[in-house]
DNA sequence: GTTTGATTTGAACGATTGTTCAGTTAAACA
DNA sequence: TGTTTAACTGAACAATCGTTCAAATCAAAC
């Protein structure tokens, strides 16, 4: 078994994934093709099929690992016991902080759904309100307990996520204010729209 | 000159407007193909081209089109002489009533910015800007005037029109709330977000 | 230094892309 | 009724698309 060690095909994979990445943000899936993929990385379009079955498994799993990532990292920041305001300001300066450090796939996932396979589309679209449902969960319980008062907790669920993914429009490295003070924001309002 | 009454080129230009809208809203620009916008409308590809320059100017042409009647609906209902409270409402209410009247115009006009060549982009960014500040310039008076509480007007802006703009990932005709209950909803996390 | 097999090339496949244009169609005028 | 011309067809253009695959290349293992 030659070529275990030292083997290209333990680098390039990721490589494929990151160039991928990159256009797919910039130009929109189905704008870019196998071979500008494959030009970036240095290869024949050809050559990518040894890591992708297809183009659009591509980018499933792009996005599969971009909801894995968010659903591992709120995992490890979470803890269960928190008061609801508590648990409301840390999920809002995760979800800040988290999506800031990602733009693309964040953009990819939210601007790709529709090139996704049926089969796709459901898995991904399962994460995501599993996502929400996190969310939604800390603002029942903080409703339950009188510390949060809103008219409804489905839309103020969606609400307030689209509101803090907003920042990716505008939010720049090297801006004119460090990711702290854009928490630091965003919590304010979110922590006011929800009468806390 | 024959053919100027009873002609078919007053009613197929809007209808391949449509057509296109449609499309481009479901599948995105680029997935879109001429051939199947001319067969929506049950015309040979070459026809379009009597009615656009080319693919680039329709989908320009329906994002300016749907730009200038944001600003002009907008403008109908503003009067400026209105303190901030109501004008905040007032402007609460008209933007989510006027983008859930639009769902396919709404999402390409936020999908397709990057589809745009450059000289139409900096248009259309331009249009957006300046409905920006329409609710940038009710906050900062209302600021002024003490009505209103937050840290950053521009950021402010920007977080209050993506959570009001998120009504479209979610709103359905004949769901379970109707248009003024949403409206009322939004206004609400509003008001309490801005600190009023 | 030869063997081995993972890795990549390079060409080819049929399909589709946006766009052009000479020619056909048919409605409105004289 | 015959003429005019806007509206449209249908074929063609070169370019590009995703994908396949036999052949070439390469580095590690023997």
């Amino acid at each position: 078994m030659a070529r275990t060690q030292g083997s290209h095909s333990d680098i390039t994979g990721p490589r494929i994934r990151a160039a991928a990445r990159v256009l797919f943000a910039r130009h929109g899936y189905a704008a870019v093709s196998m071979r500008q993929i494959a030009s970036e990385v240095g290869l024949q379009a050809g050559a990518l099929y040894n890591y992708t079955a297809d183009k659009q498994s591509l980018l499933a799993e792009l996005m599969r690992e971009h909801m894995d990532d968010l659903l591992e990292a709120r995992a490890d920041v979470n803890s269960p016991a928190k008061e609801p305001l508590e648990a409301l300001a840390e999920f809002v300066r995760f979800h800040i902080g988290f999506h800031i450090e990602r733009p693309d796939e964040v953009f990819i996932a939210y601007m790709e759904l529709r090139a996704l396979a049926p089969e796709n589309f459901a898995q991904i679209e399962g994460l995501r309100r599993q996502y929400e449902n996190e969310l939604e969960g800390i603002l029942r319980r903080g409703a339950e307990a009188g510390i949060f008062v809103f008219e409804d907790a489905k839309i103020t669920t969606l609400a307030v996520i689209a509101m803090l993914t907003g920042v990716n429009t505008w939010y720049r490295n090297g801006g004119r204010l460090s990711l702290e003070e854009v928490e630091d924001i965003y919590w304010n309002m979110v922590r006011r729209a929800v009468g806390a």
